[in-house]
DNA sequence: TATTGTTATACTCTATAACTATA
DNA sequence: TATAGTTATAGAGTATAACAATA
């Protein structure tokens, strides 16, 4: 046989290595899926937890305002939501000013279940990012949402600008 | 209450923006579906970049290893090499030591269409780090490499360290 | 019996279209 | 007519299982 005198088995090309888009194509769908994961075996998912972050901020929401920051379609939200109410974390309401719209709201409950996949979602990042120091983490972020908010003006966080000098 | 002055429409929640599985999640499924749209109209996709990108490393691979490094299915790997030998830019032969096994080679025409493709790839990068100047993208680059190199040793570049200091 | 490449199948997402009730 | 939410359907992409040839 005499196979390969140096293991070259499942080594990784210099060239892809080297390639932004396999580079970060892969570690994000590693994180995303590291994350579906753990939530799932609590009983959600990513999207869940998304919207719930989302209704805590700005209660309120209609759907399909809730859909486009996710980047969803507003069929798909649908179940979601289903899922949700379902549970008793969120409410939906018909928008008296227009009977066509449905508000979304919070639920103590659902504020509570935030709570605790935040705290599972920030393990989860917290261990993805184990090789970085405080330093390189903030400055890690500080980079993706400089490019993120270039391709969607959305990302922009006006307060931290402001805020950047006094911490 | 006075609603929202400012359109709260479609805005960002902070606590999305400050998630890592977030960002990191959509900016790599962003500039990832970025490329395959811009390759497919090449008539390519981001799989046949990466097998060609791999067999100009190192040709002879055998179908499982080039599937591993692309974390893809033995099976699914079929229908990408019969699309790329059908065009004549990659080649399989039996191996004559293990006659189950397929080694991978490219041909004349596939080192002809990887160049082409790797600019391509190559301007999709730099467009979408446009708001970045050299320094951060390799700084960018550095970080996501550590973090990737921490789940999957096999990013590891040890010839990277060595070259540090000469260039 | 285990492994390589292959084929066939099933399942999960996602995208699209059609429907209702309101406007 | 257009829009918000909903439902139903179809397609792509992916995962799983079974298969033939070889070890």
């Amino acid at each position: 046989m005499i196979p390969n005198p140096i293991e070259p088995q499942a080594c990784m090309p210099e060239e892809l290595i080297a390639s932004d888009v396999f580079v970060l194509g892969r570690l994000g769908w590693t994180l995303k899926k590291q994350a579906m994961q753990e939530l799932e075996t609590a009983g959600f998912s990513l999207y869940d937890f998304s919207v719930l972050a989302i209704l805590a901020e700005r209660a309120r929401e209609t759907q399909a305002t809730i859909a486009d920051v996710l980047r969803l379609d507003r069929s798909q939200l649908v179940g979601l939501l289903d899922g949700l109410e379902e549970r008793g974390l969120v409410e939906r309401r018909r928008d008296p000013n227009d009977r066509r719209r449905h508000t979304v709201t919070l639920t103590a409950d659902g504020k509570r279940q935030l709570a605790r996949l935040r705290s599972l979602v920030k393990r989860i990042e917290d261990e993805f990012l184990e090789p970085l120091d405080a330093s390189d983490r903030e400055k890690l972020h500080d980079l993706l949402v400089q490019v993120a908010c270039h391709h969607d003006s959305r990302f922009a966080r006006p307060d931290e600008i402001l805020a950047a000098g006094t911490s």
